[in-house]
DNA sequence: ATTAGCACTCTAAGCTTGAGAGTGCTAATA
DNA sequence: TATTAGCACTCTCAAGCTTAGAGTGCTAAT
């Protein structure tokens, strides 16, 4: 872990030009930092500090007479600090309030409140509900929402493929009725030859083509618990993932949000709105995205480059997943420019999935 | 009718100059127009009936040493000269190829082709349908498509109150179990009291309280067979009215191609970009926007600041109602700026709405 | 009625300039 | 040794100035 090489100190100043930077876009100078936060020392050791911090890879700076902005590392830096502390703790929601004027109990709490209640009264209407999940989100992080609700009707799936890659993967190819929608890499045992794979996939075929997810999963637990143990592991595996691609179809992503997001300094070229506005119409890009999250556990951040969709180059996402009792059901996530309010969030991404995992759940 | 004050040699420039400004938002000079479009003058002749042209309103120049653009009242010309003649006829096509480069024999014809097609496999999955027809609308145009979706199901009449209002006339005002949705203004016969229309307020409340629009409507064609001749005129105008108010609510309505319009040049500049993305967020000021064309016969036009909503200031809409049978349903639109194709968007909206029609009457 | 010609106007882009912000480094200090 | 005062240096951004180019309106000629 990173955190080890900074002390005490180095880390106070970071935060402070991180949160300074989230609350606003505008690089951080020395002697900007004694003033707002009264470290006790002289802006030289503060310079000296952030030539540091900058030597890192936390901090850089626009042009050679500007003051600091942070990295994506930087921010790395940061999430990973709060993350691993517990999220309804002090210290997020401390950080939360520094970097935004709006403070936690003048809001949040209550429409968080207010929206645990509307959800329990339209739980059966999945259309209302998620439209209210994301219409929370936007308005109240001022971010991009997306959800991705489960879809257990209408798509069926039609076949799966296995095909033996390099020593001990296999690629798996899914169809469905609506296209081939997942495309992932399994890992399998050494020893499988493709014929095996070949018969693997046969059977998966035979046993589950044309029905739709609801009856596959109603088979399934049946015959878990009827064969236990004859399951093989990559069979587990191949239909996990046809589990989960057909959770979700890019017909009915829920996003909102852009038209706050585009009111963020963040989004004042042109350009920057047009990529974020692309981003949101190209909805299978975001469903490729979110898809990585589904089997995730809890809140997950990327930060700017960290995942590697062009498109969404400079924008970070905090996604998380939710659940029907322990079954992943879909994900729900904020999408916002890398200088986001990660601690705000974070809890909001939290709360909220908590939230419907917890209605679905009852 | 104002064009009876051009001739035709004025007429043809103002078309050319308009044509011209669509397919190119530059300022049109008095020389362009001589190389681009040979009407065999000089710059000099073409610049004295510019001059006269603008005096009539039609044109303006963004400063002196400018070429001249179209003003609403120039486009509201044009538009009045399409609207004369038969959509289908030749000379909106000649009008729409003049002014984009884009011609009709090349996309649209398959598009709406292909369109219809589609339309009648899915005619009964009104999501999915109003999906294709926004979708269609507004990758063919690359303005904001909107559809009033009918509705059917769920709201609720509440009831209805009736208040008279100067001599002959009266405001009606709908209650339904989602709020006031409508605030309009009836005229009636003028030797009606208040008590009179408290007891036909009185009557439609006893009779339609709670009932969903489905029952209201079986139950009033019964009645109108029945009881025919007895039919006061203020109560089908009341009947009306709810009927045509409880179609819409905000919660449905689909707008799309928000994306497409942010890439015209028309909102190379931020404030309107912002402005256009506000309106489509405040889903309820589209509502009553097009709610004002759900009884209107074929296809309406508002160009800048004809209507009367400031947010869609410089901003020109392209409406038509589409039909089951006789019974007006709804409304599809395309929303762009001034600098709009409108014999193109004339002719699609048109053409969209007549199909969604024949396929809801099938 | 049309047109050639010309003086006039306005914009947009490029260039220069100076104030201001913030740095890095050095030498002094606790 | 850690901190700090001081200062020269760098870079940006806004304001002011200049100029080429586009397009007009008017006048006098056809």
């Amino acid at each position: 872990m990173v955190s080890l090489m900074l002390d005490e100190r180095s880390k106070q100043i970071l935060y402070a030009i991180i949160e300074s930077y989230i609350d606003k876009p505008e690089p951080v100078g020395s002697r900007f930092v004694t003033k707002k936060y009264p470290f006790g020392f002289s802006s030289a050791t503060i310079r000296n500090i952030m030539a540091d911090l900058e030597e890192f890879g936390f901090l850089s700076q626009p042009h050679t007479s500007a003051g600091r902005i942070p990295t994506d590392k930087g921010y790395r830096f940061y999430v990973d600090s709060i993350s691993g502390t517990d999220i309804n703790k002090g210290f997020v929601r401390e950080r939360m309030d520094k970097a935004s004027y709006l403070h936690y109990d003048d809001s949040l709490g209550d429409m968080v409140c207010q929206f645990t209640k509307k959800l329990g009264r339209i739980k059966n209407d999945m259309n209302a509900m998620f439209s209210e999940v994301i219409n929370t989100l936007s308005s109240m992080s001022n971010y991009v929402s997306v959800a991705l609700p489960p879809k257990t009707e209408k798509t069926t799936f039609n076949r799966i493929d296995l095909i033996r890659y390099k020593d001990n993967k296999a690629v798996a190819i899914l169809l469905t009725n609506e296209g081939v929608i997942k495309n992932k890499v399994l890992k399998i045992d050494a020893s499988l030859a493709q014929e095996d794979i070949n018969s693997i996939a046969d059977y998966l075929n035979s046993e589950y083509a044309g029905h739709t997810l609801d009856e596959i999963r109603g088979s399934l637990v049946k015959r878990m618990k009827q064969e236990k143990l004859l399951w093989d592991e990559v069979i587990a595996k191949a239909i996990k993932i046809c589990e989960q691609a057909l959770l979700f179809t890019s017909e009915d992503i829920f996003v909102s949000g852009l038209y706050d997001v585009i009111n963020l300094p963040d989004f004042s070229n042109i350009l920057r709105i047009k990529q974020i506005a692309k981003a949101i119409k190209d909805k299978h890009l975001i469903l490729r995205l979110l898809d990585e999250f589904s089997d995730a556990e809890g809140v997950q951040v990327l930060i700017g480059s960290e995942h590697h969709y062009e498109e969404l180059n400079g924008l970070s996402v905090v996604a998380s997943p939710y659940k029907e009792g322990d079954r992943p059901m879909g994900v729900i996530a904020l999408i916002g420019p890398t200088r986001m309010n990660y601690p705000k969030a974070i809890y909001m991404v939290d709360r909220i999935a908590k939230c419907i995992s917890k209605t679905l759940s009852d």
